[in-house]
DNA sequence: GCAGGCATCAACCGATCGGTGGAGGGGGGA
DNA sequence: TCCCCCCTCCACCGATCGGTTGATGCCTGC
């Protein structure tokens, strides 16, 4: 007789009690998933899922304190062996891109329905990435556009003035708009850039070769 | 018989009443430096000053609204044969190294004596640079360190971090250490590297080679 | 003619950042 | 030995930024 494969170990890591109770329910009923832990923040679920007793973890990306995206980024170096399948409401650029480039095995949007998840905890343990079509949407044309001027006139206008230190206000002045219009350019380009913040934006444009 | 000079028109910009004043006795015993406005921030500065009527600008550098650097860019665009004096109370390398990139003629101290001021309004007037001393040792350790690693060790890798995108949170939690102590290595590396926030600090990293 | 991209602007909010002024320990060069 | 540099940390503050939502006008391509 075939000897039962031992079940996998499944982290749930989300900020909302709610969510953990639901994620549990749906793993309840599964022989082959074992809830092994929950954390309601990056710091703990790095913590729990260093101890090698954890397989796969499901994870959020926007939780006070460490996020996840960072917790992936620690988790990559502290315990190679676990796969990370985020579960995030959002399927942005500016969540999706980071969160596969810190290493993320997969990445699914909450309202997913409980059978996909169950097959995507399975997939992610045998190392097989799973996304979300929107979120494989994202990736793809972050790989399609991958230098080109996907940033517009106005937007790498925009960019040049704050990687030269000015403030959004100086910048509106020098650019005859209002703050309102450059906060607006900027929220832009971070999408594009898979960005979350000025600095990085900055980085990303020396990176593609738009700065420099 | 030598016909007289015609006396040097000159803009005061400051946002302090107290000091325009000040600087207005100072001149108003000069027959060869004439007081032809003042402006309390950069942008009525440069309104002031693009009409062709004055020679030489007194400018301080932190003003409500724009900013002295912010004015001598503009100056620099709109009106190129007035020289801006740099008058200030700080002379650190944030505050002198852009406002000499963005073209300053000279950089005094709200400290210097009447007649150093007197005289370096007329040398700005011929072109001539006039920088007080600390100000002159900025500029100079600019030049002696001109990209090497002038960042210490740390530095450096707190300014990786903050092109990945990472808030000072994050970096303190990946470096185990305080979130202080980032700020304080953040504070050391704007000076070194004369930029004012973490977005122009990465576009100099990429700059000098110390990124990318 | 209408969808969609682009540029513009507004208001509000919480989070983060930058500025300032300390303070203390450790290590290396003068 | 003493001083300076580096690294560490604290607390407070105002300014700025980033997030969110919603709206308008223009132009181009379908």
């Amino acid at each position: 007789m075939t000897r039962p494969e031992p079940p996998i170990r499944l982290l749930i890591v989300d900020d909302h009690p709610i969510v953990r109770d639901g994620l549990r329910g749906i793993f309840s009923g599964d022989p082959d998933v074992e809830v092994v832990g929950e954390a309601a923040d990056g710091a703990e679920g790095v913590a729990r899922a260093s101890d090698g007793a954890v397989d796969v973890v499901l994870m959020d990306l926007r939780m006070p304190g460490m996020g996840g995206v960072e917790a992936i980024r620690l988790l990559r170096d502290r315990a190679p062996r676990v796969r990370v399948l985020v579960l995030t409401t959002y399927d942005t650029d500016a969540d999706v891109l980071p969160a596969v480039e810190a290493g993320a095995t997969g990445y699914l949007l909450k309202d997913a329905p409980r059978e996909e998840l169950i097959r995507a905890v399975r997939a992610a343990h045998r190392g097989q990435t799973v996304l979300a079509p929107s979120a494989a949407e994202k990736v793809l044309g972050r790989m399609r556009a991958p230098a080109a001027g996907s940033l517009t006139d106005r937007e790498l206008e925009v960019l040049r003035l704050v990687a030269d230190g000015t403030t959004n206000r100086e910048a509106a002045r020098q650019l005859f708009i209002s703050e309102a219009t450059v906060k607006t350019h900027l929220l832009h380009l971070y999408d594009k850039l898979g960005v979350r913040d000025r600095a990085a934006a900055v980085s990303e444009g020396y990176k593609r070769g738009l700065l420099g």
